[in-house]
DNA sequence: TAGATTGTTAATCGATTAACAATC
DNA sequence: TAGATTGTTAATCGATTAACAATC
């Protein structure tokens, strides 16, 4: 993999730049330079073209940056011009809430289908999208080229099925489960730990109130 | 406010510690010294010492750290040994799938009530949480000391209402809508921005493929 | 051409790691 | 007391900011 030196802190930062230029444009803003965005986001125009320049020249000296070719450029970068197919696997209150996220389409993510080993949902449908027992995970990743698995299911079960997962071509996973999934190079891990999140505000919380 | 100089890096870290000294006392281990738990976590011993100094003394030389007291200590950092009420407003898929999470309620979060503007929801009840209409919530934060408000609701609505919210108490957002709340100091916003952390796995499986 | 603004190098700042004296 | 391991200072590394020459 190139795995090209770009930072994590800058990765980190793109689809931010990706929402507030499509905001712009939205807006029919046609250039900004990268003083007006500063102030737009709240970060120094300094780190925008630092950030920007990790992937070549977007810009124009005297110019500033054209919004809808800056916007396209960054959703290249990010992927979001190419179609990913999903599954979630957990079908429980959270992965039907992703599974019903019909935004994340226009971005390029669809769900395809959906898991669940619970005899209960199997068969239930969400939003057209039918949920499926784990014994035919197999054939529906390989018919549907699935190429990520959100993780929507209790924390003693992630680990077991990612790894069956990573053997039926699964190369990203989208974890909400509150562990650390230990998976081969190259295996792509996107954790999004909702107790831990709560847990920093609370910290925020506490410590502003010892004022 | 403090705010004791203590770097979000730190504060980023300390809900895992928490999870991984939460999990060796299920285990029954009693101490742990920074350099196995480096090994188990897969980041520096120097640095867990170093994060856990900002607070204080945790360790003894010699022994390491007492597994449960340490866990107890970091708890109490993150405000996890008092309660927090919360509300959730914008009780869609995301809501309810926030609502029906049992497991924050044993980490001391209660949701107490739910809200939407959207009348075929109002009257639900969601795990014997009521939904409610919006005219309603400024009575319920004062009746309910509520300090948290979760927002799951569509972007073009949540900055209005985080401002209303803010003027009826509300000192905490967890916010999931896809925009950055502009809120006076002292108010504090945790994010949990979905679309970026996808896009942000999208942008990591397009790069590895480019091998 | 003059003005604006980038791309990029250099300086600063902060966070991580290494080292080791203090101490249990 | 000897061994282990912390707490903490010093060294290194990386990320952010500032400055400015290049150039549209």
């Amino acid at each position: 993999m190139v795995k090209n030196g770009i930072s994590t802190a800058v990765i980190k930062r793109l689809p931010r730049y990706y929402r507030y230029l499509g905001e712009l444009m939205e807006a029919g803003t046609e250039r900004i330079s990268s003083n007006e965005l500063s102030k737009l986001m709240n970060v120094t125009a300094s780190q925008i073209r630092q950030d920007l320049n990790n992937f070549g020249g977007f810009g124009q000296q005297g110019y500033g940056y054209n919004v809808e070719f800056l916007y396209n450029e960054i959703g290249r970068l990010l992927g979001v011009d190419r179609r990913h197919n999903i599954i979630v696997v957990g079908s429980g209150h959270l992965g039907q809430a992703i599974a019903n996220y019909a935004n994340f389409e226009r971005r390029g993510f669809i769900v395809k289908g959906m898991f669940d080993r619970n005899p209960d949902v199997i068969g239930k449908e969400i939003r057209g999208i039918k949920v499926m027992s784990m014994e035919e995970i197999e054939e529906f990743i390989r018919i549907n080229k699935i190429e990520i698995a959100a993780l929507t299911l209790p924390k003693q079960q992630a680990a077991e099925i990612a790894e069956r997962l990573v053997g039926f071509g699964i190369r990203g996973f989208w974890n909400f489960a509150h562990i650390d999934l230990e998976l081969p190079k190259g295996i792509v891990v996107e954790n999004v730990h909702l107790s831990e999140s709560l847990m920093r505000l609370s910290y925020n919380l506490t410590t502003i109130n010892d004022k």
